[in-house]
DNA sequence: CGCATGCTTCGGCCGCGGCCGAACTGTGCG
DNA sequence: CGCACAGTTCGGCCGCGGCCGAAGCATGCG
């Protein structure tokens, strides 16, 4: 009863063409802008503002305020599986995963960079995602949380965990730029990136925010992280 | 590009209640009715026929024409895949499975009863599925062959597999009256049947198509089958 | 401060599509 | 053959919702 209407409610919300090709610009788990949203649906910003209200209130959308941006992306691996259920048997091809030039023309800038004082880009993506996957920070859209194999895993690491004191902002996601998926950031991000520099894996290069990884550092980030930036 | 396009055509179909609620009411892999569709969704006729027509076209419905009904069913388990994957986020509890009355009241013909010269009813449709899970047997709606392990099974059974001649209609898949899933008809079908009477495993019941399951039917089935009618 | 930019809200246009009544096909039954 | 019943096709009504232009906030920059 209610729940055919719920479900219907949901899956009309995919069967506007608009708003499909806004969501399976988001199929690859980054966030994109209004604005891009618009663009690769055809449509002009005002017309995208309201589609993705909807899918954002329907909860299919998780919105995130960055200075005047405001990033959109999947809100749960859910709904990514709900979206590659219905392609599957519109015996739809995944997209083709165009290459949408976004974030910084700069390659080694997107590779690698800091971000104020923590790292990002490819590099810093990976090394939040590695973490996660093992269990070793748990990130939320607001937060997170280092668990005590991660303690273990930063105290090998040379970091000394945090004292009790600035523990609210010591694990927190931050927005990447040009990745646009979540990196580490807080002093935990602080304290990685420190690190990196500390042992000799990553440098700054002058005059820029990119920093280059070094060949001790690929084997380092291999080893200690499973890291492989390719 | 077009992928968008199917996508968003597919999950449009879904997207309006009245068919939701049709695809709901096939979730459990019976085939229904196209009044009988029409009936749960709350609408007439001719619109649930034209819902149908839509249905099928974009291949989520398969029809079955038998007499002067046409049985809708899911066309695929992808299609039953992604209206789980909706629900899902749709926040939405699969439905009670309210206990829809259909087909013969008699309950000792729901359960187990004669079509033609083959089993039929729960314990016909729990066969064929039970064969089929086992890859004794493949079905196709237009057809089915018995596989190389179909065959021993059946000569451990009692059963001397067909020589070349009425191959055709040997093992064929029949829409179940009451379950509304498919049973083993043809020659197979017939063979089956004949052999589980003559094993002492099911008995006529008296002016009527229903048989009963004996005590040592229930075991044999059991054993041989895996089967727990319940 | 004022301007530019990113996004949202509002108002109105318009077309797609769901819905039903009525009429038609086709199958089964007596 | 005529009747009953399942299902489809046709035609027309109507409302929901997508779309854009214009105007209205917010944020960032010089």
């Amino acid at each position: 009863m209610s729940s055919n209407a719920a479900m219907a409610e949901t899956a009309a919300l995919v069967g506007d063409p608009a708003r499909a090709c806004m969501l399976n610009a988001l199929m690859d788990g980054r966030a994109l802008t209004a604005g891009e949203l618009a663009s690769v649906a055809g449509i002009t910003a005002q017309t995208a503002s309201g589609h993705l209200a909807r899918l954002s209130a329907a909860g299919l959308l998780a919105m995130e305020r960055q200075g005047r941006h405001r990033y959109h992306r999947l809100a749960s691996p859910a709904v990514a599986r709900m979206l590659e259920a219905i392609m599957q048997v519109a015996g739809a091809a995944p997209p083709p995963a165009l290459p949408r030039r976004i974030g910084p023309a700069d390659a080694a800038m997107r590779r690698a960079r800091t971000c104020y004082d923590h790292l990002a880009g490819r590099l810093g993506v990976a090394i939040a995602e590695a973490m996660a996957a093992r269990g070793q920070v748990e990130l939320a859209t607001d937060g997170g949380a280092v668990t005590p194999a991660g303690q273990d895993f930063l105290t090998g690491f040379g970091i000394i965990p945090e004292p009790g004191g600035s523990r609210r902002a010591f694990c927190r996601p931050c927005l990447d730029w040009s990745e646009r998926r979540h990196h580490l950031a807080g002093g935990l991000g602080a304290a990685l990136c420190a690190r990196c520099f500390e042992l000799g894996w990553v440098k700054r290069v002058p005059q820029s925010r990119a920093v280059l990884v070094t060949r001790a550092g690929e084997a380092g980030l291999r080893q200690a992280f499973g890291i492989e930036l390719g």
